[in-house]
DNA sequence: AAGTGGTCTAGACCACTCC
DNA sequence: GAGTGGTCTAGACCACTTC
């Protein structure tokens, strides 16, 4: 029986106890997970401590801490020793992005690939179809790739500081493929997995969808903090860590050469498994003085580096290259059979056509000029910050006031602008400060990118009085 | 303390004592684990009684029910009230089937799909190449397939049986990819699905990464016996169920309209979500008399229909398409964006062509035509039983002996011949009786197919006497 | 009725956090 | 040192299976 009334006790949930049915421990985390993903629990909230709400409940702690696990399992909830329980952030709502119904406004939100280059793409499937051996292209073979499509691969990411053999590569279809791929196969539901505190919001559903623990670390400008790192291994069994060196998505920051070397001994010291997405590494390797190499070549036996030609070459073909050590083949390409089958061999082809031709450096020629011009005229509307990278396809622009991301967005799109607020890309719990990422790379003009940052500089304006 | 010696005793595991750490629940778990992987536990072997294990190890039989509980979580072992617990069916080896290494043998293992049809694919793509549009298929836009790709889409279904409106289908990258997509949207790890005693191996080895528990249920001539997944329904909380009722792999049976409708009451009865693979309608509806409909057009609010094209057009392309009921909408798609991103709109684009221009159909002709043919090359070798399908692509031959199926198998291929034992498509527990799955889509001839039937013949024979 | 898994209580002790 | 989560023990009772 309970000791004291609880009725005006500051407890921060109260489960009903006329719903309770046996086995308690379900129903008490069903209950919790509801109330959870309804909304009622704001993602940070501390639980009550697991005696308190036994004595609530009028029940045993054990059968608390019971429903408790369940729900930690699931990634809702997560329980710090000596501290407490807390909700686990983005267990409620879903931020997934997609292209889907734009409609008539002007996207600065989802990131393209400046589609103008894609005729040089046309002509490559062109030459393509002309193949003698376009039917060898056609059947279930190669599932990780052909040999010459590998090849082209390497030679790909050669320029990026990548040297492996064919065993330690394959093709998956897409950089959000080869994520699913190495999350699924590398890891567990109910492994946590390091990433910066802001990261892509379809990087944070996927981790969801497969139950497995995001923990943010903060970061500087040379980009996330060993220390914090390193504390929260420490804390906590961390199983692996999620990084993009050369283009952080969403906040610009490009790691710099001696963080790298910070970083991967504390990633060496915990074992922890790397994943490197290297989506940016062309607007980054020979373009800014301080690249040297990609971390995959201070971890390869414990990295999974990942070159997806989305945003490089063209976001219409799903192709992304996967380079692993070792010691990951074999999980890596029981998943690629049991996940994908195979990639298509015709977009593959198409791409690497493109590479051996040249015509891909051609394209990515463009793509930077293009984002030459774009990131000039940003900087008509907004001051840029000498932080993050200076040909990125989208800005990370601070904004002031504690306005709500959701209203925030949604007042934009009626004045005819997509962009999306800062707390979509929250990897843990929210911070009082605010951004927006504004994608430069979507418009179907530079005057539509002209017109919608106008838009949006107005807009900010008028909130600022 | 233990009170007997149980040096002598028959105990089916003994975890080492003395290698055990605290916490105990953990350390026994993972020491489970190791052993189920390392085949020191064969499935179906029945583990210790909680409290037996307890009194052995010296630990109170709740640290017992932890560990157990762990390895039940990760699908390496199930507990029955008032039975005991099992070693799951199928923890310990990878039964992952591919293409990869084939190398100088004659493939009567891995389903291929009669290749020979691909140079009607090439017309198709030259012909997509020559489209005004086609810069219109290289960018991030409609991510699960363009409105005249999914009218395609539903043209081509209709002829199985299925109706729907746009909205309740999207396109994915083949078959194997739909399934994730289907398994991660719509179930959680440790979630039980039932499927038929054997299945394709490649779904086993998926519901295995994604920790989704198989449930096996026998079946008759008729396909799954409706009082077997009633009587588990029961006993167990199943959540969905996989069925291929034209042609299931690798049985070939083929469920008969009365079954569809006892089998749909029982899912229905008891809320199951039906994953159902229709990857062989095109060898089934309007071929075989007794078809009339898919399982679907039954139960369509809880049901994920997929219908690959790899099979009936063409395997290189990764194409599936997805039909699904409004309340499973939301899950499949954010599924979609979140995991694929998109499928290549190329691919789609080429099957779409094929469809349209009516070549789609000459193909499936042509192949109903072959399998026709490599069916009487079969029965030539191997008496036909009147069980299952006609046209199949495969055939399901009953073997004797209690031979070893990894030994079989390496036996054939030393011999140069591929083929897959019935172990390999074991959703449950092994079972006396034992077949070879022979594929007779793969070969790179008609001859090839006739000396690889040859060889297995006389393999068969030698081992008869 | 015996065997077995599942749930729940009551209480002890430990390790960590935060003040 | 108070607060909190994590682990473990000892024992009770229930529901289901199998014989």
């Amino acid at each position: 029986m309970p000791v004291n009334s609880f009725e005006n006790y500051p407890m921060s949930w109260k489960p009903d106890k006329k719903t309770l049915k046996r086995p308690f421990y379900n129903s008490i985390a069903l209950q919790l997970e509801q109330d959870i993903i309804n909304g009622f629990l704001a993602p940070g909230t501390k639980l009550p401590p697991q005696r308190e709400l036994a004595d609530f409940l009028d029940l045993n702690f054990t059968t608390i801490t019971r429903a408790y696990k369940i729900c930690e399992i699931k990634g809702l909830i997560y329980a710090i020793t000596g501290s407490g329980t807390f909700v686990a952030p983005n267990a409620a709502h879903s931020i997934t992005i997609s292209t889907d119904k734009t409609a008539n406004s002007i996207d600065l939100g989802f990131v393209a690939s400046f589609e103008q280059t894609n005729s040089i793409v046309i002509e490559a499937i062109q030459k393509v179809v002309g193949k003698s051996y376009l039917d060898q292209l056609l059947n279930y073979n190669d599932p990780t790739g052909i040999p010459h499509q590998k090849a082209a691969a390497l030679n790909w990411m050669e320029a990026f500081g990548i040297k492996a053999k064919q065993d330690n590569i394959a093709i998956a279809s897409g950089t959000q493929n080869a994520l699913v791929l190495a999350l699924a196969s590398l890891f567990e539901p109910g492994n946590r997995i390091a990433t910066d505190f802001y990261t892509f919001s379809n990087f944070i559903e996927l981790a969801k969808t497969l139950h497995i623990q995001l923990i943010p670390i903060p970061c500087d400008q040379y980009g996330m903090l060993p220390d914090e790192l390193e504390k929260q291994c420490s804390q906590l069994n961390i199983h692996g860590i999620f990084l993009m060196p050369s283009c952080s998505n969403p906040t610009t920051i490009m790691i710099s050469d001696f963080r790298k070397l910070e970083l991967a001994s504390v990633i060496r010291k915990h074992r922890l498994i790397l994943i490197e997405d290297d989506i940016h590494a062309f607007i980054t390797a020979g373009v800014i003085s301080d690249y040297k190499q990609p971390m995959y070549n201070l971890l390869p036996e414990q990295s999974v580096y990942i070159c997806g030609t989305s945003k490089s070459i063209c976001s219409g073909l799903r192709v992304a290259y996967m380079v692993f050590g070792d010691a990951l083949r074999e999980k890596i390409l029981k998943a690629i059979f049991n996940l994908n089958v195979k990639t298509s061999s015709l977009d593959v082809e198409v791409i690497t056509e493109l590479i051996l031709s040249g015509k891909a450096h051609e394209i990515v020629q463009q793509k930077k000029q293009l984002a030459e011009t774009v990131n000039d005229i940003y900087s008509s509307y907004f001051p840029v910050n000498k932080i993050g990278h200076p040909l990125s396809f989208y800005r990370w622009l601070p904004i002031h006031g504690n306005s709500n991301g959701v209203n925030f967005e949604a007042d934009l799109k009626k004045l005819g602008v997509r962009v999306f607020h800062s707390d979509r890309f929250l990897s843990g719990q929210s911070s009082s400060e605010k951004y927006l990422r504004i994608a430069l790379s979507s418009t179907h003009s530079l005057d539509d990118l002209d017109s919608g940052l106008n838009v949006l500089a107005q807009y900010l304006d008028k909130q600022m009085k």
